[in-house]
DNA sequence: ATCGGAAATATGTCTGCACATATTATCTCT
DNA sequence: AGAGATAATATGTGCAGACATATTTCCGAT
């Protein structure tokens, strides 16, 4: 028998995967040590390891230390979906990126947010902005800064840029949570979205910190008929 | 001015975000070329490369062969979020899976469906089943399974072992894709998951294929309150 | 000017080697 | 038999060098 030749990290991880898809390698199963691999595919170790390890990344290969590599046992596929931009996003639909700021004051935010941001009762800059996409109503933004962190937003006219594009450009976050959910539109989202009141509507809710400042927390409500997609 | 030392990708990764927060290297810019910043770390260009690399992967750089590396000017960033079995996802919340099977059928799909999966007018498999968690409802599953590529289903016990179980371990897939999306409940999701009719319900609309052949779709419709979660 | 091919360049990845580190297995002493 | 120290082992990662590949730049022929 000649021995197959895998020169390549992707190689490697298309025969691994076609071995654990053919069940040769069932889940739950180890498979053979980055040693042995790299000798029956003969390419050298470091290659059969950035395979492995993308597979790990990717859900389908457990990995540890001298316990060594086994197929998953339940298959925790990891979908990655990419947060643009919303002007990127509508653009990406094809439709024009419409913007409107709503309303603008510094209030101290309601107990929730408190708590999200953990900024006690100081007062934060709170935004609302509608999003359009070709005129039609797209998402709703409800947003709350962390002035204190921020204080060059003050100055900043909202109502041409959005608030996330200058934060971007200009706060820059170390990490973050974001949350998705399914909410009943209340009257404000109602009458800003043109739906009845108590329409099912696709939330995101985002919250983004500087290190151990927080930043800002916002809640997308978008327009009913909002699919978030991705492959696995 | 002594040099500074990296030595391993994951500080040489902490140096790069470092010099991006403080807009040492602003969005849009070309930052120096592998060769440049390992003699600079004092490391080695693999080192550099792995660290860049892994930032490209987050979203954080945009590398292009010949043209370098730069500064993501739109941070898309991205999220990854874990897909697990509903009866891991209720245990990973402290509390007891139970699993009903409603409804089983072998029927010809609606056009939705027929379109999704590209079955044609081929009866397929079709599962009602409801997922509760401590006895409250949880999640109502409908699922329509390719009987074609799948015949052993039929023998299945599909009241004991639920369907996607009983996939993951027997008919795995090449890839697929998913949606999330909120929608009004139905009179029957409202029915199942004692809520009114025209709740806000999150749904997960996931399809599967073995490579050309579509293996499942599955609409998974979670009771009010759900939220997917997930760190950025 | 313009177009096409050649050169230059930055990233992508492989190799072979070494050592680090986490975790498991084993052995020893009581 | 049990607890704690010790060895063994698989993965994690670093390094130096080499070649592959995609793109851009440059230059010459038309």
């Amino acid at each position: 028998m000649i021995a197959p030749h895998f020169n390549t990290w992707q190689s490697v991880q298309d025969e691994v995967l076609r071995r654990i898809h053919i069940r040769a390698w069932p889940p739950g199963s180890a498979i053979p040590n980055e040693a042995d691999l790299a000798t029956e595919f003969g390419c050298a170790r470091a290659t059969v390891n950035r395979a492995l390890r993308a597979l790990a990344e990717a859900g389908i290969l457990d990995r540890r230390r001298r316990a060594g590599t086994r197929v998953a046992l339940h298959p925790v596929r990891k979908a990655t979906l990419s947060i643009p931009l919303i002007s990127a996003e509508v653009a990406a639909r094809g439709q024009r990126h419409g913007y409107r700021l709503l309303a603008r004051s510094e209030v101290c935010p309601p107990a929730p947010v408190r708590a999200q941001l953990g900024t006690g009762t100081r007062p934060l800059l709170h935004l609302l902005a509608l999003h359009t996409a070709d005129a039609a109503p797209y998402v709703v933004e409800d947003r709350w800064v962390n002035i204190a962190v921020v204080p060059e937003m003050r100055d900043i006219d909202l109502s041409v840029q959005t608030a996330n594009e200058w934060l971007v450009a200009n706060a820059p976050f170390t990490h973050g949570d974001i949350a998705f959910s399914a909410h009943a539109a209340s009257a404000a989202e109602a009458q800003h979205l043109g739906i009845p009141i108590g329409a099912a509507l696709f939330v995101v809710d985002r919250t983004t910190w500087n290190g151990a400042a927080p930043i800002t927390a916002v809640r997308l409500a978008y327009a009913p008929g909002y699919r978030m997609q991705t492959a696995i």
